[in-house]
DNA sequence: ATGTAAACGAGACGGTACGTCCAGTCTTGAA
DNA sequence: TTCAAGACTGGACGTACCGTCTCGTTTACAT
């Protein structure tokens, strides 16, 4: 996926930028609209007015096209808030990114996710490109919280990012219930409640 | 999936059930083996021996074949154990259950939800024989240990089931960490904390 | 290429006659009104109404139809005639081989020729199911006519054939002049002068 | 195809003599190692070193290109000799002729008739400027030779050298039989004796 | 024992999408 | 103005599976 700027060649035709966007746009439409089942690259060729050789010449695979599309949507919508108080940024965040997952973002999230269980370069791309980067920037807010002494020092960081995210993801595919602000409140509050007690 | 017997027609040959077994042993193995990616009807039918046409004729479409062999393998190996208080068993089974989808069963697991996302059918299949059945045993436990006093009456036992498993599934489709026993005990410990800790 | 029937397993469903004709005649009228360059199998399936699959189970190639179908088409109409004479025979069949190959289906042939040139597998197609076994025919011919007296005993037999076939591919393939009865009846007077004049 | 010199129109930078070349030797080189299956416009550029569009620029077709390298390697090889007597020079001609053609050249031509039975502008760079200029050199030889009283004033020049010609490109497009030079002396001979005879 | 009815293996069939190749066109910067 | 580089649209390729179908064969029970 060059998505990004390299080494900037310079030499020949040069990439058609609204091409770009287009494909990306499509792709993002489709998996919002027919989810996964009807994401192919066929389809987004057609839907992009683009040639399926232009894709497949950007992106290897319809996995690394679907994470490029999901983070060319996402990128924007799910900053972290700056309140000051870590665990009101956290909380705060928490129930932005529930509400997202559970609109039109969510079923492609849950595509993505499907589709790196079958291509493990989707997997892949998706951690290093979306989830990584998202548990890094909640992991310095933790410890922000741990320095100005809003958490304990005895918590571990990952565990408490599990328990905080996991049950939305859980919710997003194996709907047992609804992803509302009702429980993503409960949710926190319980869950913090168990990191504050911890020693 | 008409694996159960309902009117018993009687009428002509019998159902072959070798064929039976053998269809969901190798469906079972290709997802442990393979993942999804290469969980075809055709790939089934040729390691089990068998016709497409007998796969088809007891199992409607790809994902409920993936989710009959998922049961069928299942089924023995996640009881809850009774030891007499609530959380122990809770806890006890919460190690169980992450030692096992941490295992080939996990990819077998991993690969239903995500052809879950695909068909909606095989959503339906699987949490109606796998996912609900679980958490009403769950429920069951909690309610439970809320009569014996163990656990407060306050508790929002979904938030609570959610909190608690969310964070396997979560961890077993994006491996951001490993699934291992000293992580499902730092888990459960602060998740239980957080629900003792509910006024 | 399995026409012709052969050892008949007789298992599973039987072969679609209809579909084989109908592609082996749509496979003849693209050939005939767009020359090999319309000749793709995509426009055969469309055309037969058939899919793609179908075609490529029973022809390993487009050469490998083009020919099956100019032999359906073919069979019948240059069989030899039989007056007696040799002489007449050849110079009889001569023409009407002349006149087949001046009108739609030497369309066809020259398109195979053009293939094989391609495709290897297509020309021994063409070679063995056509040309061969109409050369033997010939050769049958000059042979009696030598028996009966009619022709020298020197004359190289292949030799001869290809002087009275050559010139009528020659002008099918290289269009430098027409390829009419005037034509070929000098052609055969003069090739049949030299081929009397042999020693 | 622009080889020739035209009004010159000395502006801009001047055409590559170097590309022109090379391009002609790689069109050639593919055509004779590989048959007309291996050549495509992005084989030669590659392998001349040279980009799509200077290819394009200079010549309109696959098939223009491969005429004009047949050309530029072909117009040395097949001059007439000049021994004094018509039939000489032509049976001489005819030798050279087969066996230049049951070479690699003759995989060129084999494939430039190919491809003109596919794209008529092909076959009309062919005869243009190739098959009509050898026949009339052809023809000039036989006329002479009518002049001179070798040959008999009634024969048809054009039924003449079709016969003599004929076979030729019939062997080595339909390898019936090899292209040596005895199948040569003995049809030359055997189709002269039929021209002699004609009255 | 004989018929009837469903299950089964085999494999042909119409389709959809795949990922690739090449055609022929275009857009850029350098020569 | 030519050229190298390379992006673009577009058409066909040959393949993999899909889910359906049509056979002939097998297996049981009901007559």
């Amino acid at each position: 996926m060059n998505t990004g700027l390299q080494s900037a060649p310079k030499l020949g035709r040069p990439r058609d930028e609204a091409a770009r966007v287009a494909i990306l746009k499509a792709a993002n439409a489709i998996l919002e609209k027919e989810g996964i089942a009807g994401f192919t690259i066929e389809a987004v060729a057609a839907r992009a007015g683009v040639s399926k050789t232009t894709i497949y010449r950007w992106w290897p695979s319809r996995g690394a096209l679907a994470v490029a599309g999901f983070l060319a949507e996402m990128e924007p919508k799910i900053a972290y808030p700056n309140t000051g108080s870590s665990l009101m940024d956290l909380v705060a965040q928490l129930k932005r990114v529930a509400a997202v997952y559970g609109s039109a973002a969510g079923r492609v999230l849950a595509a993505i996710i499907a589709e790196g269980q079958r291509d493990p370069h989707t997997l892949v791309a998706f951690m290093d490109g979306y989830a990584r980067p998202r548990r890094e920037e909640a992991k310095a807010i933790l410890r922000a919280g741990i320095e100005r002494g809003e958490l304990s020092r005895d918590i571990d960081i990952d565990v408490a990012l599990d328990a905080l995210y996991g049950p939305i993801y859980y919710r997003m595919l194996v709907p047992l219930g609804p992803l509302d602000s009702t429980w993503v409140e409960t949710l926190a509050r319980s869950v913090l409640a168990g990191l504050a007690a911890t020693k």
